[in-house]
DNA sequence: ACCTGAACACCGTTCAAGT
DNA sequence: ACCTGAACACCGTTCAAGT
């Protein structure tokens, strides 16, 4: 587990970029403490503060590297520009729901790092491709990040670190009350399943529609 | 600031109501903890657990207060259906923002509570009434929830107890670099506004409409 | 320049004890 | 039945000190 030091220099050579890279390791429903990202180095929680001003500053670096690695890069290319957000987004999906605690994060800080600003300016380029006038695309983009950190973290939630058929199965085997709630008793095969893959793809699906009618 | 206790009875008649009254008042940015609310009612953490399980208890009752103080009788009447829904949302919108904290709290926990469920058995009629099919109506309902929760929580975030107008124009004297990224620059305008209450309503009406395309 | 020891002011929670 | 004292295992952060 321990890398074999570049240099003889001092007991470990420490950096930002270690330490976030060891945050990252360390996702687990909470976001990652000073004092675990520490231990996981091997080091004393003071020793981060050389490094990185506050536990923000970690936690707007994790934010930027979550976006990151679900891939700005399927924002591009020559599919149809609806599935090109959809890829991306399922993409950030994942990510988000593949650490604990992940969702919760990018609703805790401003999301002013590089790849947000990345990925701000690709999705404005595909709804003015689209055809939506410059200031629509803007306000069409903030709805499609809203709704995919939105459904993330409050699936992220639900789910709690178990797979998503267990928590349908859960949510299958409540009884609603039919004479207060009949609708929802009435639909609780749809409503058992909104925090699943199909259901956000069909949401993502009715807010391009939406944006794309306001061309 | 004590209240004259109504009977002689014992120092103070503490239960879980009194308790998450306390509570609603404690909103400071993060969401309340036991020993503040403990301190605010006068009395050691551990006297809690005698009427609360344990913190996430805590958060849960204070998210269901949360969703009626927004009054889900505006759900209601013989306006438009899309205004009744803007309506709700925007008044839900108000309450999160006006508790600093309380708006991450609707997305830490699963919201299965009794508010929780009246106001989505009313969104569902909404959408039937509208003439949605039952099962799509259980998706836009979520699509809508997913909205408001979300864009709640970033604003929240953003605006961290300041005002909207202080954030705007903050956001305003950013320069985004023109080379890099073109189309964030040439519509920072809208940009900067994204977590106020107009770009709110216009995804709103975004949403309802890309919902209402789905009947 | 980089890391640590010791401390401060916090958390949630448990358990045995007091009244 | 209701509340407390004392403790446990945690937090983020600061500051003076060591190497």
């Amino acid at each position: 587990m321990e890398e074999k030091p570049q240099r003889p220099g001092p007991k470990r050579s420490l950096s930002a970029t270690r330490i976030v890279d060891a945050a990252m390791e360390l996702f687990d429903g909470e976001s990652p403490s000073i004092r675990g990202v520490a231990a996981h180095l091997g080091v004393r929680p003071n020793t981060l503060y050389t490094y990185l001003p506050d536990r923000a500053a970690l936690e707007r670096a994790l934010v930027d590297r979550l976006l990151a690695e679900a891939d700005p890069d399927l924002l591009l290319g020559r599919k149809g520009w609806r599935k090109r957000v959809e890829d991306y987004a399922c993409a950030l999906r994942g990510v988000l729901l593949g650490r604990r605690g992940a969702a919760a994060l990018l609703h805790t800080a401003p999301m002013d790092g590089p790849t947000a600003a990345l990925v701000g300016e690709r999705l404005l380029a595909i709804f003015v491709a689209a055809g939506l006038a410059p200031d629509d695309a803007a306000r069409a983009t903030y709805v499609v990040i809203v709704h995919v950190l939105g459904s993330a973290t409050l699936t992220a939630a639900d789910l709690n670190g178990r797979g998503e058929e267990a928590v349908v199965a859960e949510r299958m085997a409540i009884q609603m009350d039919a004479q207060y709630f009949p609708l929802t008793a009435a639909t609780w095969p749809v409503v058992a399943r909104w925090n699943t893959e199909d259901q956000f793809r069909w949401s993502l699906q009715v807010l391009l529609v939406g944006c794309a009618g306001s061309a």
